[in-house]
DNA sequence: TAGATTGTTAATCGATTAACAATC
DNA sequence: TAGATTGTTAATCGATTAACAATC
């Protein structure tokens, strides 16, 4: 089957699918219904399915999606199977628990190596470099890097933002709680924890409401 | 005006519009317009403004909306002006990074303690305490936290949830990578790495398709 | 065959955008 | 008055859900 343009909302689920799948039970059986993936995920079977019509080469009526097959066709999909190779700005407290975080592998994405104003020498232990600032753009263009995250303090995030676009970089994952002005061609995608906690805080807010 | 009630769309915007408003210079005009904030963040401009008028009292014609009371009503709108205690359970690398986040305090966040299978003696020095996950109940009730993070291992995530629950915590924001099953009344919100990283991953083999 | 399931076509729903009237 | 802006009502768009035919 052809792949028709795939929206937003669709490829948002798609790693949820993922991750259950995958952490199914060796003895399960080799069969997934749409209904049972749905029941899982407190999700509609419809939705269900029309999603993994979206990327899955179809599945057997009465049976199902062969499991190991649907894996492999959302990896392959999500580009999981190829490796992205990452660069991050800012090695504060988040910036180091993202880059010496393990599971990253599992999305195909590879943080090379930090950057920060104050560089921590290899010996660090820790495995992944702590580079200065400066060596940025030597490091992107040698490694054809094209990506990079931000987790710097918001005051800095813009600056470095053009700074990563001007190295090559074409898609940005931001955790700088702010709008990064970018070009048409780059894609920021920014990790909001202030939304996040907008819809919690609302819905706290509901539940004291509605006790009183 | 009376609140309509709000969607979930609009309300995920709502803290973007409050951090440009607050990044705005001190010299800046007391008014600003749905317009002129529209641009800044790129967006369209009849969109901010029916944003606005959820939470707004109201702008004036050719002038726009008073910044300082914007700011004030979104604030108050997600209840960003009374704290909510939370606890957070997992102390590893992206627990301790959370912890002890101080930006938190402006959204109204008060993380009181940690909690892990290996506490941490207060002595610690960074500031919240790391407590033994044992004592999770009787420190909940005392406290009468409503909000609990999740920070452990996927593996332990819904057990650590089912627990949070069991103390009382209506609002769970979730930083593990997995589902977790909860009744009606209790929101989970998934900090979703692996569907951000999806849809940049996505961005990236676009281009790539593109360029040959 | 009967029934569970897939995949598709049509209907509904909600959110965004466009058009317009009101205001200062 | 003229023009920028607000706020509202109508039109469009996209995504979800429902209904149904196809399949094993």
């Amino acid at each position: 089957m052809e792949h028709k343009e795939i929206s937003k909302s669709v490829l948002k689920r798609l790693p949820g699918y993922l991750a259950y799948l995958k952490s199914m039970p060796e003895g399960s059986s080799l069969y997934i219904s749409a209904t049972a993936l749905a029941n899982a995920l407190g999700m509609g079977e419809v939705q269900v399915r029309k999603d993994l019509a979206m990327v899955s080469s179809g599945g057997r009526p009465k049976i199902g999606y062969l499991r190991e097959s649907l894996i492999d066709d959302i990896e392959q999909f999500l580009g999981y199977d190829n490796t992205t190779d990452a660069v991050l700005i800012g090695a504060g407290k988040l910036g180091q628990a993202l880059l010496n975080y393990s599971g990253f592998d599992a999305y195909g994405l590879n943080i090379l190596a930090a950057f920060d104003t104050q560089p921590a020498s290899g010996s660090a232990g820790e495995g992944k470099p702590i580079l200065h600032i400066d060596r940025l753009e030597g490091f992107c263009k040698t490694n054809k890097v094209l990506m990079g995250i931000i987790t710097v303090p918001t005051a800095f995030a813009q600056q470095v933002c053009d700074r990563l676009i001007a190295c090559g970089i074409k898609a940005i994952w931001n955790f700088a709680p702010t709008h990064l002005d970018v070009p048409q061609n780059i894609l920021v995608q920014n990790e909001n924890m202030a939304t996040s906690l907008a819809v919690l805080s609302m819905h706290l807010q509901a539940q004291i409401k509605d006790k009183k």
